[in-house]
DNA sequence: TAGATTGTTAATCGATTAACAATC
DNA sequence: TAGATTGTTAATCGATTAACAATC
């Protein structure tokens, strides 16, 4: 790990626990932690966490550890969730609507602009404090508000469709609830896939192959 | 990579995914495919998949390749995808709801037999067709059905609260929502975490640290 | 048989851990 | 100053890729 080398993939998945277990912390009160007891607590090294946070900075004090509050807000910082990515949700089916609902997207650096669908049924009704619009109006609407960002909880089979309309309408990064492998398509873009039925076969897996305790 | 070593989790992981790209393989009418093709599709190394399904058994023929509807179900079996483990879920808000009507269960190795919340607007509804349960009546339903799984869509501080109950009902398999870290509190706990926010906000990193287009 | 592609061993690459000098 | 803990370099470990003999 040189200075200018781009940081690693392991490294970026970790920033948002790190972020949550020094939120936690703070919110009990601790001031200071050192890289060996933020380790034991995450169930990591301490040598990883300080490797982890170099990649971006000194942030630490010699012989006295890490301010709890400085660092958070570093971790927030580096995230960049102090960022407002006007975004679009498409599908407002029964995931859909919970993403739309239960995601703190505004403290995550996105803020949800408008909500598609293309039922009939669904169109019109009322999500958080938006209005369900019709897909068919999607082209007209990133023409007017330019969305950077789309959440896709529609099936394969209509992001398949879709998909090309996207692009074209300039919306480069996804976050993919969908089986479809949008990173495949298209060169340019920012795919986070979030796979539950991946991971729930992955946890019977482990289930299925757990050592026996007897 | 030696017979007998356990098998690693990056390796666990891509499973899921070579399932599905066999799945819709076996769809379009494929009989069979090369390493080399199956890497292309994928974005992966023809390597990388010998290597990864030669962990489990030596699936191919030398000169002909993969049959895809062989492999495929060679897969489902090793993901112990053909099991039916009883599995309750806890916490029927938004999320919960979602996953409990959009997930096939049945088809990853799963059966959802229950659906608990504490809330007094909720008990009582309707969610496919099960009716969702005060949690107050966990314990008693614990000992006459004996679930395996726990489904945990609830805050963070219930689970907190629950863990103990749980665990004391002998519930040792958890497919977790919350942002309560299960595992780092109990040893023989299987735990497979789905951190929606986590990916959100690496979604957000990636973004903000993306290479300019310009 | 010749061509193709696997299974498997060896080489490389990257990520994690250990060690320690720097320094608060 | 002495003790503690960082930042950083070196060593180890594991995962990925390359190479090739085995064989269909």
């Amino acid at each position: 790990m040189h200075k200018g080398d781009p940081i690693s993939m392991s490294v970026i998945r970790r920033l948002p626990r790190y972020y949550r277990f020094l939120s936690e912390l703070q919110q009990n009160g601790t001031v200071r932690i050192s890289s060996r007891e933020l380790a034991q607590r995450m169930g990591l090294t301490a040598s990883q966490i300080r490797q982890d946070l170099n990649c971006f900075g000194g942030f630490g004090q010699q012989g006295y550890g890490y301010l709890v509050n400085h660092l958070y807000r570093e971790i927030g910082t580096i995230l960049g969730l102090n960022h407002i990515y006007p975004t679009i949700l498409i599908g407002a089916g029964n995931l859909g609507r919970a993403v739309a609902t239960h995601m703190a997207f505004e403290q995550r650096g996105f803020e949800l602009t408008a909500i598609f669908d293309h039922s009939k049924r669904i169109i019109g009704h009322k999500i958080r404090h938006m209005v369900v619009q019709d897909i068919a109006t999607l082209t007209a609407y990133c023409q007017t508000h330019s969305p950077q960002v789309a959440v896709l909880c529609l099936p394969k089979d209509s992001v398949q469709e879709l998909a090309e309309t996207l692009y074209d309408n300039g919306l480069r990064f996804f976050w993919n609830f969908s089986h479809y492998d949008l990173a495949m398509k298209f060169e340019d873009v920012i795919v986070e896939n979030v796979h539950l039925s991946d991971s729930l076969m992955t946890l019977c897996y482990r289930i299925t192959n757990a050592p026996e305790k007897e």
